[in-house]
DNA sequence: TATGAATGAGAATTCATTCAT
DNA sequence: TATGAATGAATTCTCATTCAT
């Protein structure tokens, strides 16, 4: 009879795996891809180095995993989040809401993304143009709609979008440099909401 | 006859050391600073390994003053241009081609202070926070005389001035991804600029 | 089945590290500390680079902990066997047998304590300081006894303990260096012992 | 006309040559063979690198150099010392004067002799043993006159030579090391001369 | 599956020695 | 002779990865 994990068995499997990989984000955002240590990871997932290779092929492969489900989850978090608004400033205001929380309450998310894959290793270089790309795309659809609706002032939305992509990065980053990051995120989305509206150069409509 | 340390010998040695220094900002910006290696940088430079600890303490010590030494001609480039214009468009246009020219032509200096040493070492962190906070004075200080002269409606002209820090430096970024960026960069220039006094609010006076 | 760390995995760690312990210590006494490398010691212990420093933090930390640790076994050895008698010729007799006899059978311990560590590190020097002053303590104590019992003639106990422990280290090298070492011993203890006697002016009482 | 070094030349070059082997011999005594480096030696001495390897050939030999040298300083020293004295106690002071005051005036003679040079290198192991050996014939030869004239008892001179010599070296060292060694240096040379003529069981005759 | 001992390639750094001037 | 810039072999130590249990 062949060997067949019972429900059970993989759910403790997937849990370790999940366990390993929420330690890895933890530590490579805090630490950055190189100065992450395999033990540094296993030893905050509280398991020994083997069992680190039994779930994943090396600490590149896994690096680069993890920076494409970060990337992915907070793409789709902005994207849901603009999506279901009409009007631009709606879709700029829950797309910020949206980026902000993931940043103050998941902030090892957005350090992963920002600061923890900079210089890192060349096969992630692909992928983090990706994520630009992605996530100048998400900047960028509201702002064609509103083009196309002549809300806003004729441009190349495509620059305005990359402008916004930097532009709420940079932001982002400094809020989480503060000490008390929750308390000033309401003002900061507000702020970056107005900044995002006057460049775009939105009308409000005729 | 006992060894001449002339000025031919000394400016000699002066030009080796630069361009080791030249060798090292390239393979810095190109690998990240965990990823360059020492014999990278030697054999980039054409010498042998002990000939960079000649002229070096160490890569560490070597990083920290090649990061500081850019910034601050980074820094001082941008705000030479600001500084020498009186309105706010002239200003942002000037800071912006300065910028933009470097990043073009030089562009190593920007690859490393916006990529290159990113989670590098932890002396330099605090290099980079102070780059950051000097970068955003620059875009603010002509803000604030514009608001000042009621050039600019009001708004909180600090995270202005971050947002075009970040936003800068992310479609300067871009642009040097693209193969032509030479080309491309008067209209850039231009797109940002338009970006940069939409978001101000700048109303030109009155 | 998760990995055992039982008695027996520990006990073939312990074997292990003592092993290199032994290792370490016979490559230092034969070469001193400068000299041995670390590539040294791990061949003589037959094992890899990366063995070592999972066993012991660094190079110098080991060599310290070496020298304190092969003190130690010397200095309690003789120490017993001087305690253990009564009159100051079978305190002494007894003491230079136990140290012939390490210097015999565990030459590289006294290799190691008297040459292997000579002009080492800066962090040994005054272990090595330490070192000759508890030898030259052991020494002492019977003489004091003796002159306190007025078996020996008044003199400086101290000096004459210092004169004793470089005499017999000199005499205990030169031994060493004898092919047929052991077969003098018994001759060496000796006079030795004759020669303490008639340094320390032994009467024998009244 | 062959080019012929005139007495002025032949002088500066000796003299440079003189202060190089003084400024080695301090730096070699201070740090021990391995921790010395040819840099620590010409700074010492104010010349350049390439001076050194004008002079001398290499590190090494340099060194074994020094080390005959200045064991025949001291050795001649102290057999001088000896042999222009007739009776034993006459003898053993005037070397014991000898060897103290050398190594109270010029310890690093005696630093580098007995410690500078211990686990140092290969080449001079056999060097040291010989300079051991002398040492130790130095003192036997005034104990093997005394016992031919009867005015010490019967003994092995020839280990009393090596315990001696061993004392002795154990002692001044001590001596070395305390702040105040000069002022000691006179009891430290009664102490020593009285504990060597009672270890040589001196009768003062028949 | 899980463990952690073991491995060894590779990195930074030092320093004796050489050599053009 | 004298200089000091340049060299590169050698050393210590790290850490991703493997493997016997």
């Amino acid at each position: 009879m062949p060997y067949q994990s019972s429900d059970k068995t993989r759910q403790k499997k997937d849990a370790k795996r999940t366990a390993m990989m929420q330690a890895a984000v933890r530590v490579f955002s805090a630490k950055g891809y190189h100065a992450a240590t395999i033990r540094d990871i296993v030893s905050e997932a509280g398991v020994a180095v083997g069992t680190f290779y039994f779930y994943f092929p090396d600490k590149e492969t896994l690096f680069v995993h993890l920076y494409e489900e970060t990337a992915q989850f907070l793409l789709q978090a902005i994207q849901q989040a603009t999506q279901s608004r009409a009007t631009l400033p709606q879709q700029m205001k829950a797309g910020l809401q949206a980026y902000v929380n993931i940043a103050v309450y998941e902030p090892a998310v957005v350090q992963l993304l920002l600061v923890g894959g900079v210089g890192a290793v060349p096969a992630l270089t692909v992928k983090r143009v990706e994520f630009r790309e992605r996530l100048t795309l998400i900047w960028q659809r509201p702002l064609d709609k509103a083009l196309a609706e002549t809300y806003i002032l004729p441009q190349n939305t495509r620059r305005t979008a990359e402008a916004f992509a930097g532009a709420f990065d940079e932001v982002i980053l400094n809020l989480l440099n503060l000490p008390e990051a929750e308390q000033e995120a309401g003002a900061v989305i507000q702020e970056l909401l107005q900044f995002a509206l006057r460049a775009a150069a939105y009308t409000g409509g005729n």
